[in-house]
DNA sequence: GAATAAAATGTATAATTTTGCAAAATTATA
DNA sequence: TATAATTTTGCAAAATTATACATTTTATTC
């Protein structure tokens, strides 16, 4: 009886809807998935029950498309893959500067004065990965490369700001 | 007799499936359809005589895929429509500048210090195609209204800066 | 806490899309 | 040309996906 009551609260957990729409956009973006009995069953092995009309629900909610890869296989993707790897922004501090994305570019926040002298090194050390920065006063704006994501911009500014 | 000859001729020129392809993006952009046989009703219109199976596989090739939109109405729709007409991006070299794009975004690098001015002319020769500028010292922002593509961005600010 | 409204889900089925296979059309080659 | 190789297509059926409707779950209001 005790076992029953455990087993109803793990189910009530994982029911949660965002948690499922979540799991999906992790699911697609990982495994190579090409019909919605596929992605069902993964979904059923790290928990989630639902049926195969719910899920047909969920993918519209979240524009999920069925789309030829270049072999000629259909495979669910998310909309614009161009930025599809990456998270969702967070405010990531580097010494006295912080970093965030939004779309395809970066903001750099510095203290008062210091925007010009950190985007000129930006431009010298990063120029593979960085298209062009643009500084205000405390402000840097960063235009990145096509091809490369917010994990490697990432790495490349953290670099260069804490060698200065 | 001659009738029967002009009216071979008339599908030969019809039936050509590049031909076909580009109406059936043509119809995809400038109508809003729901369905396969939809857009054969319409293929049929434009003199295109094919089956549904044909479409499918005409879709496939072409990756358009049924997409929901936001009013939750599944629509056909050509892969990443707002960059859909653009290569891949190369650094163009104009003079002293380079011109690359990130996304819907372009950025000039120019010899230190002429930022400023060449943002200017584009911004005097330029304003039907280019929404707005922003410069730093060796670096303009273009940002593109929308509607223009990569190509078309690119002729106008060659011409524009080779001008100067 | 009961009543009501709104949202989410399952079932069954309809609608839609994809595909195997054979035939037809097109293109390349001897 | 004739023939072989390749590509395109239609047909029919299988596979997949979307949805109407009923039911359950969750949220809201009194």
């Amino acid at each position: 009886m005790q076992n029953y009551r455990i087993f109803i609260h793990i189910i009530y957990i994982m029911k949660n809807k965002t948690e499922r729409l979540h799991a999906i956009k992790e699911l697609i973006t990982q495994q190579s998935i090409g019909n919605q009995d596929e992605l069902l069953l993964l979904l059923k092995e790290k928990g989630y029950h639902l049926t195969q009309a719910t899920l047909s629900r969920d993918l519209k909610q979240l524009k999920i498309t069925k789309m030829p890869n270049d072999m000629g296989e259909y495979r669910y993707t998310l909309p614009h893959s161009m930025y599809s790897n990456n998270k969702p922004s967070e405010t990531k501090i580097i010494g006295h500067n912080s970093l965030e994305f939004s779309g395809q570019l970066a903001v750099i926040k510095t203290r008062s004065g210091y925007a010009g002298g950190i985007a000129a090194e930006i431009d010298e050390h990063a120029s593979d990965a960085i298209l062009g920065t643009i500084a205000g006063d405390d402000t840097i704006l960063i235009i990145p490369r096509e091809g490369f994501n917010r994990e490697e911009i990432t790495a490349i500014l953290s670099t260069v700001i804490e060698n200065l």
